[in-house]
DNA sequence: CCGCCGATCTTT
DNA sequence: AAGATCGGCGGG
């Protein structure tokens, strides 16, 4: 029998650009105060180069942590009512991040429903980027949280489920500029997906 | 199931 | 004015 091993990720993991990263995130679990669940769909942003990115058009106030050190949330403020979260990748000073879409929910599924009273079924609980920041109760205040330091108590970890093999991919959801760069990856038919697929 | 609409903050 | 969204409502 073998023993499965949960250990956080550490600061090198984050290292790698956003598509790359995108990729190795998914089968990770994504925890705020040990609520959370596996992750399931991803979106990679980039910088200047990437018209899609909040990073595109350079630093503002809200975007700031694109461009800080990886291994770091990003967290936004969007149509003036949601929080969505992003983990930051890549070298510091080069803005980069990926998107979290869904999640499976895996700990803490009571403090979720609370948190989501309107969702009627689990699978409406982190099936979504500003979903999941409700359910986990992450919002503003863990904007550039540490997630290798851990002491806003967000956090990512391996318990050794490899990503999928051949992870789906497509275009990346509600843009406008962007549109056509396949950089949303997820798994295939998981019931927890922003949308099915 | 689908489409429309409002919520109202941030940036342009 | 539009946006990396969601949920309620009306119609088929």
């Amino acid at each position: 029998m073998i023993l499965s091993t949960v250990r956080a990720l550490e600061r090198d993991f984050y290292g790698r650009d956003a598509g790359g990263l995108a990729r190795e995130l998914l089968g990770k679990l994504l925890l705020c105060d040990g609520v959370g669940g596996r992750i399931v769909e991803v979106e990679a942003y980039g910088g200047a180069d990437d018209p899609g990115s909040h990073a595109f058009r350079g630093r503002t106030r809200r975007n700031a942590s694109m461009f800080g050190p990886p291994g770091h949330l990003y967290v936004y403020f969007i149509y003036g009512v949601h929080w969505c979260a992003n983990v930051v990748c890549g070298a510091e000073g080069v803005p980069g991040a990926v998107l979290v879409r869904a999640l499976a929910p895996t700990h803490g599924v009571d403090a979720m429903r609370r948190r989501r009273a309107r969702a009627r079924r689990e699978r409406d609980l982190c099936s979504g980027p500003a979903r999941l920041c409700q359910a986990l109760a992450i919002d503003g205040s863990h904007d550039g949280a540490d997630l290798v330091g851990g002491h806003a108590g967000v956090r990512l970890f391996d318990d050794g489920t490899a990503p999928p093999a051949r992870p789906r991919r497509g275009p990346r959801i509600g843009l406008a500029a962007g549109a056509e760069r396949p950089w949303r990856w997820y798994v295939a038919g998981d019931s927890n997906l922003s949308r099915p697929g």
